[in-house]
DNA sequence: TGCTGGTATGTTAGCGATAACAAAAAAAGT
DNA sequence: ACTTTTTTTGTTATCGCTAACATACCAGCA
């Protein structure tokens, strides 16, 4: 009989994993020491810490937080959402947001749109059940419902990488048609006249659309009476599509001087094309491209572009948020506040 | 003494995010009815449904998972560690693990190792206190502490990217080591006897560290007296370096005919400085990357490499790890399973 | 009319942790 | 020795949801 009661409960407990209770019993604490013990800063003798240690050890425990996160009302998520996954650029800003939140215990939940705004909407949805206590977007175009639900989530919003007319929250980025208007007056005034634009066939890639709309708006203003745009591809356009592209550039208009690429990818498809088909760079086209990608300057010659610090608006709106999150927590209230990161034009060989 | 009463519980609601009780409240429910309006599959009357999703929308409500999950048992997460985010062979892993996952409900927890089994340590401690479903990791080398949390997580484990000697449960990839190996028999059946071998300093990148080991291993077996190896840089290398990196090689071996690079990235970065200084591709030297990244397929030569499937790696190991998670639950045992993926030599223009 | 078998909804009791307060123990001061 | 203060630990009551079981309801049929 005796036995039996002994047995039991050792049974019971080895097959599930351990919890704070577990640990407790073991350590001969409460739970609440426990908890206290596991997190730093709170008060705890070092004797008893230690048992607890050694305790959690030999039971292999670990923290449950959601459970945590559910009565301390603090899940330490921070939702970010990013068009792909494989562009190096957004890489580098969610690194840049990874990095900045490394040491606050908040932890990147990353989402890809995949360039939609519909696949935005159900990720902004669905990343709102997880209860995170601030989301980054990536530009500023949402679906109503979507742009709704970051409005009422009751949380910081970022969004980056441009510069929207109406911010729902803060915004930490910059405008992608003054950019790319840059690079066109950087091109006049190397002497180039003929300028073209090589760029996806939707807007679906919105700061891509915006950058097109740059380079129309520039070409206007200068004077320069038409504007050649080559619209190819789904965005964001490869590098095999910025080649092809390229090829009906130069047999649409030949009369073509310099080609402003979307992308630094395409454009360095482009100027690949342009060595296939012995066109030399920059003496028969000149090629830029955008976002300074490291393949920009390691090419061949190099490629001019327009450098965006990728990594620094993912490390500023994760400051950013930080900050905004302790506001709030404080009771203060947090201003919408606006960042608006540098991007220069970045002179090589190709044009 | 009535008006206040009517007043105070209205004003204290307001003031947080509804909760599923307002929602029932306010359709005139339990909140059972709610939680199973808000699944599919219950069976609800459709009226009641009707008026549930209105209180829903009415409310902006937005399901609470953590606290779902806590009762539920199901955190509907599924950790992956990749070493880098910015490299786009473990992005396109992370995609078609994201893209086997889309339907089943769960969400990604992606956590980049930066190539350190220590801080691969403290991320897998971090990711299993969200109580994830499964666990992915790249590569068979852990610490002793990372990989008794591994095994004792008491979910499903798979590994990534190698074939580990001892694996903790599941694996998908292939043998690096066999398919550099395969690549130098490929040089030297092209001819090639004098074969060098570029890569990083350190043995931080395991698979990097395999590829080299196969290397040495091809070059003895096939009776190729030396080899040749030059390490420079921190893995991963970049472009830049593999350019420098080719540099010295000339430099230390005059007499090399073939460079095999560790990436595609540092095979292209080796291309563009044997353009600049007129040593001919393949003529002078040949180059061989690893990887099959767009960029490799795009130059001009266009290079070499091994094409290895990362996109189906995460698809695989996605599908895997689904079966495993349904056949724990459904209280099956599931047998270890090792997936090899496939890999080939890709010959292209600059060998 | 009463019974069966299904569908639709409600009730109760946690899930595993932490906040907020309470109490006990230890240290310090007089 | 006896307060007072500080440090350390414990108790109780949730957090917001869902599992499991209980119950009400309805149609169909003998």
């Amino acid at each position: 009989m005796i036995l039996k009661k002994i047995k039991e409960p050792a049974i019971a407990i080895r097959s599930a994993a351990p919890t704070m209770i577990d640990v407790a019993t073991r350590a001969g604490v409460s739970t609440m020491t426990v908890s206290r013990a596991l997190r730093d800063g709170a008060s705890i003798a070092e004797a008893t810490r230690t048992r607890i240690m050694k305790a959690v050890e030999d039971l292999g425990y670990v923290l449950d937080q959601s459970a945590g996160s559910l009565s301390s009302k603090r899940t330490g998520f921070v939702a970010a959402l990013i068009p792909s996954i494989n562009n190096s650029n957004f890489a580098d800003t969610a690194r840049g947001l990874s990095d900045s939140l490394a040491g606050s215990g908040l932890q990147l939940l990353l989402g890809y749109t995949d360039y939609s705004v519909e696949k935005e909407e159900r990720l902004i949805e669905s990343m709102l059940r997880r209860r995170p206590e601030a989301i980054v977007v990536t530009g500023g175009s949402h679906t109503p419902r979507g742009r709704k639900l970051l409005a009422q989530a009751g949380i910081p919003v970022i969004e980056t990488w441009d510069l929207p007319k109406s911010p729902i929250r803060h915004v930490v980025g910059f405008s992608n048609a003054e950019a790319s208007a840059k690079l066109v007056r950087y091109l006049h005034g190397k002497g180039y006249r003929k300028i073209a634009f090589i760029g996806g066939t939707t807007n679906r890639d919105t700061r891509g659309a915006d950058r097109r709309a740059g380079y129309e708006h520039a070409v206007a203003a200068l004077g320069l009476k038409d504007s050649r745009v080559i619209s190819f591809g789904t965005p964001p356009i490869s590098m095999k599509q910025g080649g092809e592209a390229i090829a009906r550039l130069i047999e649409q208009w030949p009369e073509v001087e310099a080609a402003i690429c979307v992308s630094d990818l395409s454009a360095f498809g482009a100027l690949v094309e342009c060595q296939r088909r012995k066109w030399a760079v920059p003496k028969r086209i000149a090629i830029a491209g955008f976002g300074d990608f490291e393949i920009s300057s390691c090419s061949y010659p190099s490629i001019t572009t327009v450098g965006v610090h990728c990594y620094d608006i993912g490390n500023s709106a994760g400051e950013l948020l930080l900050r905004a999150i302790e506001g709030e927590r404080a009771g203060r209230s947090v201003p919408a506040e606006t960042i608006i990161t540098e991007y220069a034009v970045i002179p090589r060989e190709s044009t």
